[in-house]
DNA sequence: TTGACACATTCCCATATAGGAATATATTGG
DNA sequence: CCAATATATTCCTATATGGGAATGTGTCAA
């Protein structure tokens, strides 16, 4: 059996750095392909085909304005990924915590 | 070029969902390959491959008790990930708070 | 209608999978 | 040393991929 999908979910989708680049870049504001390709200098066919795969899982939203299509992030399909790393977080926090426990307690002596 | 290798970092490691299962089923307590193959209802060569990969990323670390090899997440592993969505987090709650927000000035009319 | 621009799709290919099955390695108790 | 237990590795194969190159589709302006 070979990989999972990357269009399989949100996960998969990610595992890619150049779609992980894009999301970034049109994170702050919608943008158009050619925005896209200009800012992170990448082929053109490669970053519809990208887009596409991030659509195919709702990672990002389209709208077509005149000749151009305008895509933005889907934020709220990251939750899954944010929530499931979150479980994580709270672990390292307490470690932190624990250690500056000990920290004070040690310059209380 | 293909994908980028499951073990090029967290990001590919995590994107299979078998790997997801056992970080989760390891997190609250280190465990031995064996109870991992019995929890999770996988085959063992299966789960030694895949601690494999989750090891070559440092998402986990070893250790040898007798025969067994007891194995435990490394959380700060995950750290980059969760920083991740981090950013993405924060718009959503945006989001959700100019939606309260207007909820709050409608029932004020 | 035609040309130009913006974007999407198709074809090609080398490559890294994940699972299954079989086998290898390491550790312990007797 | 031997048998049993615990885990790791190897071999096999179908399959999805990402980039490159070329081409297709859609929209506008004149």
């Amino acid at each position: 059996m070979p990989r999972a999908t990357t269009t399989s979910d949100a996960f998969n989708a990610i595992a890619e750095p150049r779609r992980r680049d894009i999301l970034s870049f049109i994170a702050l504001q919608e943008r158009s392909v050619n925005e896209i390709v200009d800012a992170l200098e990448m082929e053109q066919p490669s970053v519809s085909k990208h887009l596409k795969v991030l659509k195919e899982v709702g990672l990002v939203d389209v709208r077509r304005e005149g000749r151009q299509m305008l895509y933005r992030v889907n934020v709220m399909a990251i939750r899954p990924l944010w929530e499931w790393t979150s479980t994580f977080e709270r672990m390292w926090r307490h470690q932190l915590l624990k250690v500056k426990d000990r920290a004070e307690k040690k310059s209380n002596l």
